[in-house]
DNA sequence: TTCTGTAATATTCTATCAATTAAAAGCTAG
DNA sequence: CTAGCTTTTAATTGATAGAATATTACAGAA
């Protein structure tokens, strides 16, 4: 047997409440409840109180004095507004990576893996991989702020937790393979682009899925 | 008698703390104690731990699960890293400003008069008026989740919460002054470059800080 | 030396107490 | 009798302390 490794409950907690956030299920300015919460989900008070914690440092909810906090509106212009400090972050670490002689040959051949045997992969293979390379120009920029504050965009942003559409992973595919090459061949502004072409393309994805609600 | 508006504990052990990593007094890779934490400041465990969590959300410690937290070394990479995204972010907010025609009659008037009345101003007048700019700025840009960013960044600059001499604000009040007369003629590349001195001065100036310690 | 079991120590969660806020009932004045 | 203000009351949050759980250190045996 293994000893399944438990995830703090306060992070639990965390993870739930901004899934439900982010998919919508709380209406804009509706207000959370600490006790409602609390029992609801049949645990006590304090992981809960830190949960929120957590999800206002995100953005994601707003607490008050003795007030209990309030979701905020995820409307079309909280996305673009996200996508937009994301695309410049990750642009940044792009250009950095290059600087500092990323080494992509591992990420290119799992994509190639991937391209080559689409039908003997499952969607978490794709959901690994990209994250795998996001994270790894990150981590090749070398400079921690910037990685951690990619990190959180990363989590906060909703085609992640949500919506792994199997199209948006294998379009997004052929953006990879491109991007390592530009990495690869050190060609600043190619890479650049097709980063920001690929954002934007997760971007407009996730407010045409926004809009059909 | 005024009822003098209480911060939460967990805030003020979260600046406290904050206060004392920035400026050092804990050496880097130092394990803190939760218990002896709450102790020393004679406050319960519960506001501590929160704010730790706080802290590990702004990257100054990180959490490990039934382990305790541990203080990131803050070295001249840090202050680096810390500022290169900072100039990053605050660049592009001042862009956006200008594009969202920034008002800045008030701000501009206030450091005028700054600048005439040297003797009649306190340190905190410096600082007031410092922040506001910023922040200024930041709104102007329009984008939430900059704006947020930003904030963290700046609360997380040992500058203002540690060292604000007074001849750094002296030299700002001119740079701030021409950075206002930039965004009000519409020079977005000119703004740019002295918003990316400033900081970087601000920055060179806690590096040499640090050094003398 | 290496592995295992026990003790000590620190953290995480729960339950209770205290303090603050919002609302409802009661009272006075017009 | 109604409007407006005060007081009381209900409910929610903030803080404290204790119970449960996990990790670390150390001692003893293979």
């Amino acid at each position: 047997m293994e000893p399944i490794k438990q995830m703090p409950t306060s992070t639990r907690v965390a993870s739930l409440l901004r899934k439900a956030i982010l998919s919508g299920e709380y209406s804009g300015d509706e207000e959370l409840s600490l006790t409602k919460v609390s029992n609801q989900l049949g645990v006590s008070r304090t992981p809960v109180r830190e949960a929120f914690q957590q999800l206002s440092s995100e953005g994601l909810i707003t607490l008050r004095m003795n007030k209990g906090a309030i979701v905020k509106s995820i409307d079309k212009k909280f996305i673009i507004d996200h996508f937009e400090v994301r695309i410049l972050l990750e642009c940044e670490a792009v250009r950095r990576a290059i600087k500092n002689n990323m080494d992509v040959s591992d990420l290119l051949k799992r994509e190639q893996k991937l391209k080559n045997n689409p039908n003997e992969s499952t969607i978490e293979d794709y959901v690994q991989v990209n994250q795998d390379i996001h994270r790894s120009i990150w981590k090749a920029a070398d400079n921690q702020k910037l990685f951690q504050l990619c990190e959180e965009l990363w989590n906060g942003s909703s085609t992640n937790n949500i919506y792994p559409a199997i199209e948006h992973h294998l379009k997004s595919l052929d953006e990879h393979i491109a991007l390592l090459t530009a990495i690869q061949n050190k060609q600043a502004d190619k890479a650049n682009s097709i980063m920001e072409k690929h954002l934007t393309r997760s971007m407009n994805n996730l407010i045409a899925n926004f809009d059909n609600k």
